[in-house]
DNA sequence: GCCAACGTTGGC
DNA sequence: GCCAACGTTGGC
């Protein structure tokens, strides 16, 4: 069975456009310095998971679906100097953080915004809607993604 | 720009 | 182990 999550990023670091242009329209997910994010990234994600992607700060909206490609693997940004996400805490032979692979699969339509995300009733519970919710890796029940799907017209 | 909600750090 | 201080996230 596979899982669902919800991916956040700042579009004007890594945007849905971003994603879809990449090579094999996949990138690596690195950068997660959050040890639930980590835990679920490492421990539950699986190859042909579903992700709704979605952007964070501007315009706050899901724009997209993706899919796990690669399991979890270090992230390798945790051991280069030159990184913002560089941790010199992180041992070489215990890593602490870790990255998976996302490839795009569709943008929706029409970007569903978090205003309107919050009027519908069958997604009252997502962990995306609860107050002070900073969480960028979070899982997401099958009900609330196939709503999403059902609200957006996939390209 | 503001600020609420979190997570982490470090003194004790 | 507690908790104050600090830094970050992210909606508005």
């Amino acid at each position: 069975m596979p899982n669902y999550w919800l991916l956040k990023s700042e579009p004007a670091s890594f945007s849905i456009d971003d994603l879809v242009a990449a090579p094999n329209k996949t990138t690596m997910w690195d950068g997660v310095r959050n040890y639930q994010a980590r835990n679920f990234m490492r421990d539950q994600m699986k190859k042909g998971d579903f992700v709704l992607f979605y952007h964070s700060v501007t315009n706050p909206s899901v724009v997209g679906l993706a899919e796990i490609t690669r399991e979890a693997y270090p992230d390798p940004t945790q051991w280069d100097p030159e990184s913002k996400y560089f941790d010199p805490a992180s041992p070489a032979d215990n890593p602490r953080w870790y990255v998976v692979d996302v490839t795009f699969k569709a943008k929706l339509k029409e970007p569903l915004s978090l205003a309107m995300l919050r009027e519908v009733p069958a997604l009252a519970g997502m962990e995306l809607l609860r107050k002070g919710s900073r969480l960028s890796v979070q899982p997401v029940t099958k009900e609330e993604y196939e709503t999403i799907l059902q609200l957006s017209q996939v390209e």
